[in-house]
DNA sequence: ATTATCTATAGATCTATAGATAATGC
DNA sequence: ATTATCTATAGATCTATAGATAATGC
């Protein structure tokens, strides 16, 4: 009782082991390939070797290799996007700190949370010297620019320890982006370590210790109460 | 009184700016590019072009891009490797902890000091996965055993809060790295930044407050009196 | 008729080799 | 004679398009 047959189309000469579509299977062998060998080292070949279609298929899901990364890297960032003005609103009821630290905790899941570790793909040179990048590029400054609108108001109490404002989000994004190395060395990012990485944060700040723990515990509290967010299409509705 | 004619061999179409090598050339301009767009996305042809030779003319100084790449990655770690025997013995002098904090400072200025940032080569995975990365694989390896040896003795007192010692050579290393992030954002890295970086590997080894002071202390000390290991050739005699 | 694949291939690279050429060195 | 370049090009990709084919859907 295998092989569903129900599908249109002409079969595959190697037929599919997943129910997963078409689509979703060239993005699942691209984003390996991707993280593993690197985007421009991977050719269109190697892809759809993967999963099993001839090179030329690949054309039919996707205008090309560019499209691919695209789609790769908007969902490499969406779930944490998605909660950013949620989190911003946040800080009204809430202290600046805690809005802070949720942001960087939604964050750190995200990239944890992303098959295949494709949050490191936009970190590497040839993917941020595309033209796929370029779409991506608003949506990264984005997340930025939160992190550093509430950066700047965690830190401006103190002002002469912390580095220069102008690039402190930049800076607190790609602190966080360390979840990427340690998952490429094979590490999990268990609670503890993800609560580290949002306490660097704060303390990048200058915050100080008790208010850190402060933050991390209504931060916390705060975050679980938030939708999950899925990993998965752009539309819903 | 321009234009110093001495050298055998046909004139360049383009004549060169520099008095540097032909060899050095080659390497800078691959250097700057690699860092840039990536090492599999950079043709040997735009490498030849930013130095006004040639295409074919690079294979008469290397065998080919594959060994362009390995001498950058040998020189990127050169400094460092080279001063990890002098701070192993140190360990038998000063403290544990003033020894890997030199370490990781001597680690930290290697990165910082080394031209284009090649430093961020090594993470790239066109780079790690290509047959140029081989050869440097020993080496690397060598490094991250240094680390591992020095953070176990630092870490075995409390071995309740530390990460698993199996990987945590290799962390460490990781974490130093956080210097070519940054330089890829434009930061320079000024002494307080490399002095927090090498605080933060004896935090990951659970190294009380006072106690990194300590050891910061000692180990500016130290580092200062290392020979500079200049970024250079692999021969001196 | 529509869908999803296939085969075949054109055109654009890109790497690396062969052999010619224009300097200096002896 | 030696050195460092040049020109020319073969062979190996790699991307993307055109058109055929084998399913299901109506």
């Amino acid at each position: 009782m295998n092989a569903q047959r129900a599908h249109p189309g002409r079969p595959r000469l190697v037929p599919p082991t997943t129910t997963a579509s078409p689509h979703d299977q060239v993005l699942h062998a691209a984003a390996e390939l991707f993280v593993t060998k690197g985007f421009a080292a991977t050719s269109t070949r190697e892809i759809a070797e993967r999963v099993g279609i001839r090179q030329a298929s690949l054309y039919y899901h996707f205008t090309g290799k560019d499209e691919i990364l695209a789609e790769l890297l908007q969902r490499s960032v969406r779930p944490a996007v998605d909660k950013v003005e949620e989190i911003e609103k946040l800080a009204a009821t809430e202290t600046d700190e805690t809005a802070l630290y949720a942001l960087a905790l939604v964050d750190v899941h995200t990239l944890a949370e992303a098959p295949h570790n494709v949050g490191m793909l936009a970190t590497l040179p040839d993917v941020t010297s595309s033209g796929a990048y370029d779409a991506f590029r608003s949506t990264r400054v984005e997340l930025a620019e939160a992190y550093g609108r509430l950066a700047a108001r965690v830190a401006t109490p103190g002002t002469s320890e912390t580095p220069e404002p102008r690039h402190l989000g930049e800076m607190l994004m790609h602190l966080v982006e360390v979840v990427t190395s340690l998952r490429g060395i094979g590490a999990t990012i268990d609670p503890a370590t993800a609560d580290a990485i949002a306490a660097t944060c704060l303390r990048a700040c200058g915050v100080s210790g008790g208010r850190i723990s402060a933050a991390a515990a209504s931060a916390a509290a705060l975050v679980r109460r938030m939708p999950a967010s899925a990993y998965s299409r752009t539309a819903s509705p």
